[in-house]
DNA sequence: GGAGGTTTTCGACTATTAGGCGTAAACCCT
DNA sequence: AGGGTTTACGCCTAATAGTCGAAAACCTCC
Protein backbone atom coordinates (compact mmCIF):
# COMPACT_ATOMS: atom_id res chain seq x y z
CA UNK A 1 0.00 0.00 0.00
CA UNK A 2 1.55 3.31 -1.04
CA UNK A 3 0.08 6.60 -0.25
CA UNK A 4 -1.67 7.79 -3.66
CA UNK A 5 -4.43 4.60 -2.00
CA UNK A 6 -4.85 6.93 0.80
CA UNK A 7 -7.40 8.61 -1.19
CA UNK A 8 -10.42 9.01 1.05
CA UNK A 9 -9.97 12.63 1.50
CA UNK A 10 -9.39 13.54 -2.20
CA UNK A 11 -12.71 12.30 -2.42
CA UNK A 12 -14.39 13.87 0.80
CA UNK A 13 -16.32 16.24 -0.92
CA UNK A 14 -18.45 13.22 -2.30
CA UNK A 15 -18.81 11.48 1.20
CA UNK A 16 -22.10 11.27 3.30
CA UNK A 17 -22.90 14.50 5.38
CA UNK A 18 -25.49 13.11 8.49
CA UNK A 19 -28.54 14.85 10.35
CA UNK A 20 -26.84 14.85 13.94
CA UNK A 21 -28.70 15.55 17.30
CA UNK A 22 -28.07 15.63 20.75
CA UNK A 23 -29.68 14.08 23.54
CA UNK A 24 -29.64 13.77 27.57
CA UNK A 25 -30.57 11.51 30.13
CA UNK A 26 -31.27 13.81 32.59
CA UNK A 27 -31.22 12.24 36.43
CA UNK A 28 -32.54 13.15 39.56
CA UNK A 29 -33.12 11.01 42.89
CA UNK A 30 -36.71 12.20 43.56
CA UNK A 31 -38.41 10.67 46.59
CA UNK A 32 -35.76 7.71 46.99
CA UNK A 33 -35.39 6.61 43.79
CA UNK A 34 -33.71 7.67 40.30
CA UNK A 35 -35.73 9.50 37.60
CA UNK A 36 -35.31 10.13 34.60
CA UNK A 37 -36.98 13.02 32.74
CA UNK A 38 -38.91 12.12 29.84
CA UNK A 39 -40.47 14.31 27.12
CA UNK A 40 -44.27 12.98 25.53
CA UNK A 41 -43.86 12.38 21.66
CA UNK A 42 -46.70 14.86 19.93
CA UNK A 43 -46.30 13.09 16.52
CA UNK A 44 -45.20 10.47 14.35
CA UNK A 45 -42.92 8.59 14.41
CA UNK A 46 -43.46 6.83 18.04
CA UNK A 47 -46.23 9.27 18.78
CA UNK A 48 -47.40 8.97 22.04
CA UNK A 49 -44.19 7.52 23.62
CA UNK A 50 -41.86 8.83 25.96
CA UNK A 51 -38.05 9.96 24.21
CA UNK A 52 -35.26 11.76 25.95
CA UNK A 53 -35.05 15.78 25.69
CA UNK A 54 -32.69 17.21 23.20
CA UNK A 55 -32.58 18.17 19.66
CA UNK A 56 -30.58 18.83 16.44
CA UNK A 57 -27.36 19.96 16.39
CA UNK A 58 -26.57 23.82 15.41
CA UNK A 59 -24.09 24.63 12.34
CA UNK A 60 -21.72 26.34 14.41
CA UNK A 61 -22.99 24.66 17.60
CA UNK A 62 -20.58 22.68 20.18
CA UNK A 63 -22.54 19.49 20.97
CA UNK A 64 -22.42 20.52 24.81
CA UNK A 65 -23.59 23.82 24.05
CA UNK A 66 -26.42 22.74 21.82
CA UNK A 67 -27.65 20.52 24.51
CA UNK A 68 -27.75 23.03 26.85
CA UNK A 69 -29.82 25.13 24.69
CA UNK A 70 -32.26 22.68 24.12
CA UNK A 71 -32.74 21.63 27.83
CA UNK A 72 -33.00 24.91 28.38
CA UNK A 73 -35.24 26.22 25.82
CA UNK A 74 -37.60 22.42 25.76
CA UNK A 75 -37.63 22.10 29.48
CA UNK A 76 -36.96 25.10 31.12
CA UNK A 77 -34.02 23.19 33.00
CA UNK A 78 -30.81 25.52 33.66
CA UNK A 79 -29.39 23.56 36.34
CA UNK A 80 -27.20 21.28 35.42
CA UNK A 81 -24.98 20.28 37.49
CA UNK A 82 -23.04 18.17 36.09
CA UNK A 83 -22.93 17.45 32.13
CA UNK A 84 -20.91 14.68 30.66
CA UNK A 85 -20.57 12.79 27.32
CA UNK A 86 -21.88 9.60 27.14
CA UNK A 87 -21.72 7.96 23.61
CA UNK A 88 -22.79 8.13 19.95
CA UNK A 89 -25.15 6.13 18.68
CA UNK A 90 -25.12 5.52 14.97
CA UNK A 91 -27.60 2.52 13.74
CA UNK A 92 -28.86 3.68 10.26
CA UNK A 93 -32.47 3.45 10.83
CA UNK A 94 -32.55 4.24 14.47
CA UNK A 95 -35.00 6.98 13.47
CA UNK A 96 -37.14 6.02 9.90
CA UNK A 97 -37.51 9.06 8.79
CA UNK A 98 -34.00 9.73 8.29
CA UNK A 99 -30.57 8.50 9.19
CA UNK A 100 -29.58 10.34 12.54
CA UNK A 101 -26.66 10.41 14.75
CA UNK A 102 -26.86 10.88 18.23
CA UNK A 103 -24.58 12.23 21.00
CA UNK A 104 -26.42 11.02 24.06
CA UNK A 105 -25.18 12.79 27.76
CA UNK A 106 -25.89 12.40 30.88
CA UNK A 107 -27.08 15.22 32.81
CA UNK A 108 -27.45 15.20 37.03
CA UNK A 109 -29.63 17.47 38.82
CA UNK A 110 -29.33 18.28 42.11
CA UNK A 111 -32.25 16.53 44.58
CA UNK A 112 -32.95 19.80 46.58
CA UNK A 113 -34.58 21.33 43.12
CA UNK A 114 -37.70 21.08 41.92
CA UNK A 115 -37.68 22.95 38.29
CA UNK A 116 -40.75 23.32 36.43
CA UNK A 117 -41.10 21.57 33.12
CA UNK A 118 -43.95 21.87 30.89
CA UNK A 119 -46.41 19.88 30.73
CA UNK A 120 -45.51 17.46 27.95
CA UNK A 121 -42.43 16.18 30.45
CA UNK A 122 -42.38 14.08 33.69
CA UNK A 123 -40.00 12.48 35.39
CA UNK A 124 -39.55 8.57 35.66
CA UNK A 125 -38.33 5.92 38.16
CA UNK A 126 -35.49 4.70 35.78
CA UNK A 127 -36.68 1.07 36.84
CA UNK A 128 -40.30 1.63 35.67
CA UNK A 129 -39.94 3.38 32.58
CA UNK A 130 -42.83 3.87 30.28
CA UNK A 131 -42.94 2.99 26.47
CA UNK A 132 -40.04 4.94 25.54
CA UNK A 133 -39.31 6.15 21.27
CA UNK A 134 -35.93 5.16 19.33
CA UNK A 135 -33.20 3.75 21.19
CA UNK A 136 -33.63 5.84 24.32
CA UNK A 137 -34.26 2.64 26.71
CA UNK A 138 -31.17 1.65 26.30
CA UNK A 139 -29.45 5.11 26.39
CA UNK A 140 -30.76 5.45 29.44
CA UNK A 141 -29.34 2.07 30.48
CA UNK A 142 -25.88 3.11 29.57
CA UNK A 143 -26.09 6.36 31.70
CA UNK A 144 -27.48 4.07 34.23
CA UNK A 145 -24.44 2.22 34.60
CA UNK A 146 -22.36 5.34 33.91
CA UNK A 147 -23.29 7.13 36.90
CA UNK A 148 -23.09 3.81 39.10
CA UNK A 149 -19.08 3.38 38.00
CA UNK A 150 -18.45 7.21 38.46
CA UNK A 151 -20.40 7.12 41.88
CA UNK A 152 -17.87 4.85 43.19
CA UNK A 153 -14.91 6.43 42.11
CA UNK A 154 -15.24 10.64 41.30
CA UNK A 155 -17.42 12.97 43.62
CA UNK A 156 -20.20 13.27 41.36
CA UNK A 157 -22.48 13.03 43.79
CA UNK A 158 -21.78 16.78 44.49
CA UNK A 159 -24.61 17.20 41.61
CA UNK A 160 -26.96 15.06 42.81
CA UNK A 161 -26.98 15.83 46.85
CA UNK A 162 -28.14 19.31 48.26
CA UNK A 163 -25.26 21.69 49.11
CA UNK A 164 -25.60 20.43 52.38
CA UNK A 165 -26.82 17.03 53.93
CA UNK A 166 -26.80 14.42 56.50
CA UNK A 167 -24.98 11.29 55.75
CA UNK A 168 -28.36 9.55 55.26
CA UNK A 169 -29.83 11.88 53.07
CA UNK A 170 -26.50 10.84 51.14
CA UNK A 171 -27.50 7.45 51.63
CA UNK A 172 -30.60 7.77 50.25
CA UNK A 173 -28.99 8.75 46.74
CA UNK A 174 -26.22 6.82 46.62
CA UNK A 175 -29.12 3.82 46.86
CA UNK A 176 -31.21 4.87 44.07
CA UNK A 177 -28.15 5.29 42.25
CA UNK A 178 -26.05 2.18 42.81
CA UNK A 179 -29.32 -0.07 43.06
CA UNK A 180 -29.01 -1.31 46.34
CA UNK A 181 -28.77 -1.06 49.63
CA UNK A 182 -25.52 0.90 51.21
CA UNK A 183 -23.78 1.36 54.10
CA UNK A 184 -24.29 4.20 56.23
CA UNK A 185 -20.92 4.46 58.16
CA UNK A 186 -18.97 2.58 55.33
CA UNK A 187 -20.50 5.36 53.13
CA UNK A 188 -19.40 8.04 55.40
CA UNK A 189 -16.27 6.46 56.51
CA UNK A 190 -14.87 6.30 52.67
CA UNK A 191 -15.94 9.10 51.69
CA UNK A 192 -14.69 10.99 54.73
CA UNK A 193 -11.27 9.24 54.02
CA UNK A 194 -10.93 10.18 50.57
CA UNK A 195 -11.76 13.56 51.36
CA UNK A 196 -14.58 13.97 49.01
CA UNK A 197 -17.01 15.09 51.64
CA UNK A 198 -16.49 17.04 55.03
CA UNK A 199 -18.64 17.41 58.26
CA UNK A 200 -20.37 21.40 58.35
CA UNK A 201 -20.38 22.77 62.12
CA UNK A 202 -23.85 23.41 61.63
CA UNK A 203 -26.30 20.40 62.47
CA UNK A 204 -29.53 19.76 60.58
CA UNK A 205 -32.90 21.41 62.16
CA UNK A 206 -34.80 18.41 64.56
CA UNK A 207 -36.95 16.75 62.92
CA UNK A 208 -40.57 16.47 64.09
CA UNK A 209 -40.23 12.66 64.82
CA UNK A 210 -37.66 13.38 66.83
CA UNK A 211 -33.97 11.87 66.91
CA UNK A 212 -30.22 13.32 67.42
CA UNK A 213 -30.46 16.41 64.60
CA UNK A 214 -27.36 15.10 62.14
CA UNK A 215 -24.44 16.97 61.48
CA UNK A 216 -24.81 18.23 58.18
CA UNK A 217 -21.94 17.47 55.58
CA UNK A 218 -20.59 18.81 52.50
CA UNK A 219 -18.78 18.18 48.71
CA UNK A 220 -15.14 19.29 49.40
CA UNK A 221 -14.97 20.23 45.63
CA UNK A 222 -18.12 20.72 43.52
CA UNK A 223 -16.30 20.20 40.20
CA UNK A 224 -15.27 16.47 39.24
CA UNK A 225 -12.30 14.47 40.88
CA UNK A 226 -11.51 11.21 40.25
CA UNK A 227 -9.78 9.16 43.39
CA UNK A 228 -7.14 7.76 41.82
CA UNK A 229 -8.93 4.27 40.98
CA UNK A 230 -4.69 3.46 39.63
CA UNK A 231 -3.75 2.94 43.78
CA UNK A 232 -3.93 -0.70 43.09
CA UNK A 233 -0.62 -1.38 41.37
CA UNK A 234 1.08 1.72 42.03
CA UNK A 235 3.86 2.05 44.65
CA UNK A 236 2.40 3.83 47.53
CA UNK A 237 5.68 5.66 48.13
CA UNK A 238 4.66 7.85 44.74
CA UNK A 239 0.87 8.32 45.70
CA UNK A 240 -0.51 11.54 46.47
CA UNK B 1 -44.48 26.41 26.64
CA UNK B 2 -46.46 24.22 25.05
CA UNK B 3 -46.00 21.07 22.91
CA UNK B 4 -46.41 23.35 19.85
CA UNK B 5 -43.82 25.37 20.64
CA UNK B 6 -41.45 22.00 20.27
CA UNK B 7 -40.93 22.51 16.31
CA UNK B 8 -37.37 21.60 15.62
CA UNK B 9 -38.61 18.35 14.32
CA UNK B 10 -41.28 19.89 11.83
CA UNK B 11 -38.03 22.04 10.80
CA UNK B 12 -35.49 19.15 10.79
CA UNK B 13 -35.20 19.25 6.68
CA UNK B 14 -33.53 22.86 7.37
CA UNK B 15 -30.86 22.07 9.87
CA UNK B 16 -27.33 20.95 9.12
CA UNK B 17 -25.89 17.82 8.12
CA UNK B 18 -22.50 17.51 9.02
CA UNK B 19 -19.40 15.36 7.98
CA UNK B 20 -18.47 12.82 10.32
CA UNK B 21 -15.27 11.14 10.38
CA UNK B 22 -14.11 8.06 12.66
CA UNK B 23 -10.57 7.55 13.87
CA UNK B 24 -8.48 5.31 16.36
CA UNK B 25 -6.43 5.70 18.90
CA UNK B 26 -4.42 2.67 18.09
CA UNK B 27 -2.38 1.42 21.56
CA UNK B 28 0.68 -1.40 21.12
CA UNK B 29 2.94 -1.51 23.93
CA UNK B 30 6.45 -2.22 22.43
CA UNK B 31 10.11 -2.50 23.66
CA UNK B 32 8.71 -1.50 27.27
CA UNK B 33 6.75 1.88 26.24
CA UNK B 34 2.80 2.00 24.81
CA UNK B 35 3.32 3.36 21.11
CA UNK B 36 0.48 4.95 19.15
CA UNK B 37 0.18 4.15 15.48
CA UNK B 38 0.03 7.53 12.80
CA UNK B 39 -0.15 7.98 9.41
CA UNK B 40 1.77 11.21 8.04
CA UNK B 41 0.07 13.18 5.80
CA UNK B 42 0.67 13.67 2.42
CA UNK B 43 -0.68 16.74 2.23
CA UNK B 44 -2.79 20.03 3.46
CA UNK B 45 -3.45 20.90 6.02
CA UNK B 46 -1.45 20.06 8.30
CA UNK B 47 0.55 18.59 5.36
CA UNK B 48 3.84 16.50 6.91
CA UNK B 49 1.98 15.59 10.23
CA UNK B 50 0.89 12.90 11.81
CA UNK B 51 -2.63 11.73 11.99
CA UNK B 52 -4.70 9.13 13.91
CA UNK B 53 -5.85 6.33 11.23
CA UNK B 54 -8.83 6.59 10.26
CA UNK B 55 -11.90 7.76 7.84
CA UNK B 56 -15.30 9.15 6.31
CA UNK B 57 -18.07 7.15 7.96
CA UNK B 58 -20.02 5.62 4.74
CA UNK B 59 -23.96 6.25 4.22
CA UNK B 60 -24.93 3.40 5.48
CA UNK B 61 -22.05 2.18 7.70
CA UNK B 62 -22.07 2.03 11.64
CA UNK B 63 -18.81 3.96 13.36
CA UNK B 64 -17.45 0.80 14.83
CA UNK B 65 -17.41 -1.25 11.77
CA UNK B 66 -16.27 2.41 9.45
CA UNK B 67 -13.23 2.47 11.83
CA UNK B 68 -12.99 -1.21 11.07
CA UNK B 69 -12.81 -0.87 7.69
CA UNK B 70 -10.56 2.18 7.80
CA UNK B 71 -8.11 0.25 9.64
CA UNK B 72 -8.25 -2.30 7.22
CA UNK B 73 -7.80 -0.57 4.41
CA UNK B 74 -5.40 1.87 4.93
CA UNK B 75 -3.10 0.50 7.38
CA UNK B 76 -3.74 -3.34 6.71
CA UNK B 77 -4.35 -3.64 10.69
CA UNK B 78 -7.04 -6.32 11.04
CA UNK B 79 -6.12 -7.98 14.91
CA UNK B 80 -7.25 -5.33 16.88
CA UNK B 81 -8.23 -6.83 19.80
CA UNK B 82 -10.27 -4.75 21.49
CA UNK B 83 -12.51 -1.82 20.20
CA UNK B 84 -14.17 0.89 22.42
CA UNK B 85 -16.12 4.17 21.38
CA UNK B 86 -14.24 6.96 23.36
CA UNK B 87 -15.81 10.49 22.65
CA UNK B 88 -17.08 12.55 19.42
CA UNK B 89 -14.94 15.89 18.94
CA UNK B 90 -17.54 18.63 17.34
CA UNK B 91 -15.25 21.62 17.61
CA UNK B 92 -16.39 24.07 14.37
CA UNK B 93 -13.07 24.42 12.92
CA UNK B 94 -11.17 21.48 14.01
CA UNK B 95 -10.70 20.61 10.30
CA UNK B 96 -10.04 23.99 8.61
CA UNK B 97 -11.18 22.78 5.08
CA UNK B 98 -15.05 21.76 6.72
CA UNK B 99 -17.12 21.17 9.77
CA UNK B 100 -16.40 17.62 10.75
CA UNK B 101 -17.24 15.86 13.29
CA UNK B 102 -15.12 13.02 14.84
CA UNK B 103 -15.87 10.35 16.92
CA UNK B 104 -12.86 8.65 18.13
CA UNK B 105 -12.09 4.87 19.41
CA UNK B 106 -9.40 3.14 21.51
CA UNK B 107 -8.08 0.26 19.83
CA UNK B 108 -5.95 -2.53 21.29
CA UNK B 109 -3.16 -4.90 19.68
CA UNK B 110 -1.46 -7.86 21.19
CA UNK B 111 2.06 -7.18 22.11
CA UNK B 112 2.69 -10.43 20.37
CA UNK B 113 1.82 -9.17 16.70
CA UNK B 114 4.33 -7.23 14.41
CA UNK B 115 1.59 -6.09 11.83
CA UNK B 116 3.01 -5.14 8.81
CA UNK B 117 2.04 -1.79 8.15
CA UNK B 118 2.52 0.93 5.37
CA UNK B 119 5.59 3.38 4.82
CA UNK B 120 3.68 6.05 5.54
CA UNK B 121 3.13 5.15 8.77
CA UNK B 122 4.93 4.24 12.83
CA UNK B 123 4.47 3.98 16.07
CA UNK B 124 5.12 6.27 18.39
CA UNK B 125 6.07 6.02 21.95
CA UNK B 126 3.12 8.36 23.33
CA UNK B 127 5.11 10.22 25.51
CA UNK B 128 7.47 11.03 22.11
CA UNK B 129 4.84 12.39 20.07
CA UNK B 130 5.77 14.17 17.06
CA UNK B 131 3.86 16.89 15.40
CA UNK B 132 0.24 15.89 14.94
CA UNK B 133 -2.10 17.11 12.78
CA UNK B 134 -5.90 18.54 14.14
CA UNK B 135 -7.10 17.85 17.57
CA UNK B 136 -5.48 14.64 17.41
CA UNK B 137 -2.33 14.63 20.40
CA UNK B 138 -5.34 15.73 22.53
CA UNK B 139 -7.28 12.38 21.48
CA UNK B 140 -4.04 10.63 21.92
CA UNK B 141 -4.28 12.27 25.72
CA UNK B 142 -7.93 10.85 26.25
CA UNK B 143 -7.22 7.46 24.89
CA UNK B 144 -3.92 7.03 27.44
CA UNK B 145 -6.58 7.68 30.53
CA UNK B 146 -9.40 5.64 29.55
CA UNK B 147 -6.69 2.75 29.19
CA UNK B 148 -5.02 4.00 32.71
CA UNK B 149 -8.77 3.74 34.05
CA UNK B 150 -9.83 0.39 31.84
CA UNK B 151 -6.70 -1.49 33.19
CA UNK B 152 -7.24 -1.19 36.82
CA UNK B 153 -11.06 -2.28 37.35
CA UNK B 154 -11.19 -4.59 34.10
CA UNK B 155 -9.45 -6.97 32.46
CA UNK B 156 -8.62 -4.99 29.22
CA UNK B 157 -5.25 -6.44 29.74
CA UNK B 158 -5.77 -9.58 28.00
CA UNK B 159 -6.18 -7.11 24.40
CA UNK B 160 -2.52 -5.96 24.77
CA UNK B 161 -1.07 -9.32 26.56
CA UNK B 162 0.24 -12.54 24.48
CA UNK B 163 -1.67 -15.30 24.65
CA UNK B 164 0.57 -16.44 27.40
CA UNK B 165 2.96 -14.75 29.20
CA UNK B 166 4.86 -14.09 32.36
CA UNK B 167 3.86 -12.06 35.54
CA UNK B 168 7.13 -10.10 34.39
CA UNK B 169 5.93 -9.52 30.62
CA UNK B 170 2.55 -8.79 32.31
CA UNK B 171 4.24 -6.33 34.68
CA UNK B 172 6.43 -4.01 31.33
CA UNK B 173 2.46 -3.87 29.42
CA UNK B 174 1.19 -2.69 32.91
CA UNK B 175 4.04 -0.39 33.57
CA UNK B 176 4.15 1.05 29.89
CA UNK B 177 0.05 1.83 30.03
CA UNK B 178 -0.04 3.25 33.41
CA UNK B 179 3.25 5.31 33.36
CA UNK B 180 4.91 4.26 36.26
CA UNK B 181 6.33 1.18 38.25
CA UNK B 182 4.68 -1.58 39.01
CA UNK B 183 4.75 -4.18 42.29
CA UNK B 184 5.15 -7.96 40.51
CA UNK B 185 3.87 -9.12 43.46
CA UNK B 186 0.96 -7.03 43.62
CA UNK B 187 -0.24 -7.22 40.22
CA UNK B 188 0.31 -10.95 40.61
CA UNK B 189 -2.01 -11.18 43.67
CA UNK B 190 -4.28 -9.03 42.58
CA UNK B 191 -4.85 -10.41 39.40
CA UNK B 192 -5.18 -13.63 40.53
CA UNK B 193 -7.15 -12.99 43.34
CA UNK B 194 -9.97 -11.82 40.83
CA UNK B 195 -10.02 -14.15 38.79
CA UNK B 196 -8.73 -12.25 35.82
CA UNK B 197 -5.73 -13.89 34.98
CA UNK B 198 -4.17 -17.58 35.84
CA UNK B 199 -1.74 -19.65 35.71
CA UNK B 200 -0.97 -22.53 33.49
CA UNK B 201 0.52 -25.69 33.78
CA UNK B 202 3.52 -24.83 31.11
CA UNK B 203 6.93 -22.88 32.33
CA UNK B 204 8.22 -20.66 29.86
CA UNK B 205 11.71 -21.72 28.17
CA UNK B 206 14.62 -20.49 29.95
CA UNK B 207 16.39 -17.37 28.47
CA UNK B 208 20.00 -17.32 28.00
CA UNK B 209 20.63 -14.83 30.68
CA UNK B 210 19.92 -17.63 32.88
CA UNK B 211 17.04 -17.34 35.74
CA UNK B 212 14.51 -20.18 36.89
CA UNK B 213 11.98 -20.11 34.34
CA UNK B 214 8.48 -18.28 34.71
CA UNK B 215 5.19 -20.24 34.42
CA UNK B 216 2.92 -18.65 31.54
CA UNK B 217 -0.27 -16.99 32.86
CA UNK B 218 -3.25 -16.19 30.82
CA UNK B 219 -6.31 -14.17 31.16
CA UNK B 220 -9.21 -16.36 32.09
CA UNK B 221 -11.67 -14.46 30.08
CA UNK B 222 -11.04 -12.78 26.61
CA UNK B 223 -14.16 -10.61 26.35
CA UNK B 224 -14.39 -7.52 28.53
CA UNK B 225 -15.35 -8.56 32.23
CA UNK B 226 -15.48 -5.89 35.36
CA UNK B 227 -14.71 -6.16 38.49
CA UNK B 228 -17.68 -5.42 40.45
CA UNK B 229 -16.24 -1.20 41.11
CA UNK B 230 -19.59 -0.89 43.28
CA UNK B 231 -18.23 -3.12 46.07
CA UNK B 232 -17.44 -0.54 48.72
CA UNK B 233 -20.43 0.56 49.27
CA UNK B 234 -22.62 -2.42 48.39
CA UNK B 235 -23.42 -4.95 51.67
CA UNK B 236 -20.74 -7.76 51.53
CA UNK B 237 -23.88 -10.43 51.73
CA UNK B 238 -25.09 -9.04 48.32
CA UNK B 239 -21.43 -9.69 46.48
CA UNK B 240 -21.04 -12.27 43.60
C1' DG C 1 29.80 -31.31 38.10
C1' DG C 2 30.22 -27.67 41.24
C1' DA C 3 30.42 -22.33 41.94
C1' DG C 4 28.49 -18.11 41.13
C1' DG C 5 25.10 -15.34 38.81
C1' DT C 6 20.21 -14.46 37.37
C1' DT C 7 15.35 -14.52 37.43
C1' DT C 8 11.10 -16.10 39.28
C1' DT C 9 8.28 -17.75 43.04
C1' DC C 10 6.54 -17.98 47.48
C1' DG C 11 5.79 -17.41 52.33
C1' DA C 12 5.99 -14.46 56.44
C1' DC C 13 5.19 -10.26 58.48
C1' DT C 14 3.26 -5.50 58.85
C1' DA C 15 0.15 -1.80 57.56
C1' DT C 16 -4.04 -0.17 55.84
C1' DT C 17 -8.80 -0.48 54.69
C1' DA C 18 -13.49 -2.50 54.95
C1' DG C 19 -17.44 -4.52 57.55
C1' DG C 20 -20.34 -5.39 61.68
C1' DC C 21 -22.15 -4.18 65.88
C1' DG C 22 -23.24 -2.13 70.07
C1' DT C 23 -23.46 1.89 72.82
C1' DA C 24 -23.66 6.74 73.67
C1' DA C 25 -25.43 11.20 72.27
C1' DA C 26 -29.05 14.34 71.20
C1' DC C 27 -33.26 15.25 69.92
C1' DC C 28 -38.71 14.38 70.01
C1' DC C 29 -43.10 13.67 72.58
C1' DT C 30 -46.19 12.87 76.49
C1' DA D 1 -38.53 12.48 83.86
C1' DG D 2 -39.15 8.50 80.82
C1' DG D 3 -39.79 6.12 76.51
C1' DG D 4 -39.07 6.42 71.56
C1' DT D 5 -36.21 7.71 67.58
C1' DT D 6 -32.34 8.89 64.86
C1' DT D 7 -27.49 9.90 64.38
C1' DA D 8 -22.63 9.45 65.73
C1' DC D 9 -18.81 6.97 67.02
C1' DG D 10 -15.66 3.66 68.92
C1' DC D 11 -14.21 -1.14 69.06
C1' DC D 12 -13.40 -5.47 67.21
C1' DT D 13 -12.74 -8.69 63.30
C1' DA D 14 -11.85 -9.70 58.49
C1' DA D 15 -9.88 -8.82 54.19
C1' DT D 16 -6.62 -6.72 51.28
C1' DA D 17 -2.23 -4.30 50.18
C1' DG D 18 2.84 -3.66 50.76
C1' DT D 19 7.56 -5.14 52.05
C1' DC D 20 11.06 -8.22 52.37
C1' DG D 21 13.89 -12.07 52.19
C1' DA D 22 14.74 -16.79 51.30
C1' DA D 23 14.31 -20.67 48.23
C1' DA D 24 13.70 -22.64 43.68
C1' DA D 25 15.19 -23.37 39.09
C1' DC D 26 17.52 -22.16 35.48
C1' DC D 27 22.06 -20.32 33.08
C1' DT D 28 27.36 -20.12 32.10
C1' DC D 29 31.95 -20.89 33.02
C1' DC D 30 35.67 -23.10 35.08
Amino acid sequence: MNPSQHSDESTSDFTGRFRHEVLAAVFQVRERRLHSLLWRRARSPFEGDWALPGGPLGRVELLGSSLSRHLAAKVDLTDIAYLEQLETRSDVDRDPRERTIATAYLALVSSALNPSIPSDTAWFAVDELPATAFDHASIIQSARERLRAKLTYTNVGYALAPETFSIAELRVIYAACLGHDVSATNLQRVLLRRHIIEATSVTATPSASGGRPATLHRFTERTLLVTDPFAVFRPPSERP
